[in-house]
DNA sequence: CAGACTCATAACTCTGTAGTTATGATTTAG
DNA sequence: CTAAATCATAACTACAGAGTTATGAGTCTG
């Protein structure tokens, strides 16, 4: 069961300023937390919160150089969200089977 | 921009009980509002509440029938996260290539 | 019709957390 | 060495929202 790991997946990403910090790191690489705090429109140490959080959650990394730190997104954690929804879609498939597979056998 | 569909999913899915129900409606198919409040431990108001919510986001679809309203999960819904999930890790994907690109011109 | 049942809504409380300012720890520049 | 720059942490505030109880609306039973 890693529904501990998509929990905290999505209790990360369900912040919207958090998900845009993410989804910018995805579009533009490597950033430093100056950078990234530009057009967030919340102060410095609020994304250095959210950095931190994601970073927790392992959707990104971060680089320390000289007095600057670089984050980079890590997509391949979001396969634990699509595992999950394949899983979700998986059982949801399976019933419709077995209900197509009992209307079957009562045709018969 | 798919980004206000997967805004609302992912802010429906962040609590830990309305994703259990919406997992518990996945795994067990229609179901009514009596029978998902047994397990979870909050109260039936509470349950309908996240009910609500998963119903406006798409999760979930309801039908009466006399006193009682039988809800049933609606994993296509999940499509608009998956999407998202592609689309970042499209991203990243696309600037590893270009980053290939430069070096292979950088070699020559 | 009276009473039990199922669900939704209203009104309220309270905790979690996203935001703030202030400050400290490092590092670069002059 | 002093001052500016970059980031992280601490301490605090404020608000969104998850939970509660109370109640209303609608439905079946006897």
């Amino acid at each position: 069961m890693t529904t501990a790991a998509s929990d905290l997946m999505f209790k990360t990403l369900g912040d919207p300023t958090r998900r845009a910090i993410f989804e910018r790191l995805c579009r533009e690489g490597e950033l430093t937390v100056w950078k990234i705090t530009g057009p967030t429109g919340v102060s410095q140490p609020a994304v250095s919160k959210h950095l931190g959080a994601l970073k927790l959650a392992g959707l990104v990394k971060d680089r320390r150089e000289g007095r600057e730190t670089h984050y980079s997104a890590q997509p391949q954690a979001l396969a634990s969200l699509t595992d999950w929804a394949r899983q979700m879609t998986g059982f949801w498939e399976r019933r419709l089977d077995s209900l197509e597979g009992l209307l079957n056998r009562m045709d018969q």
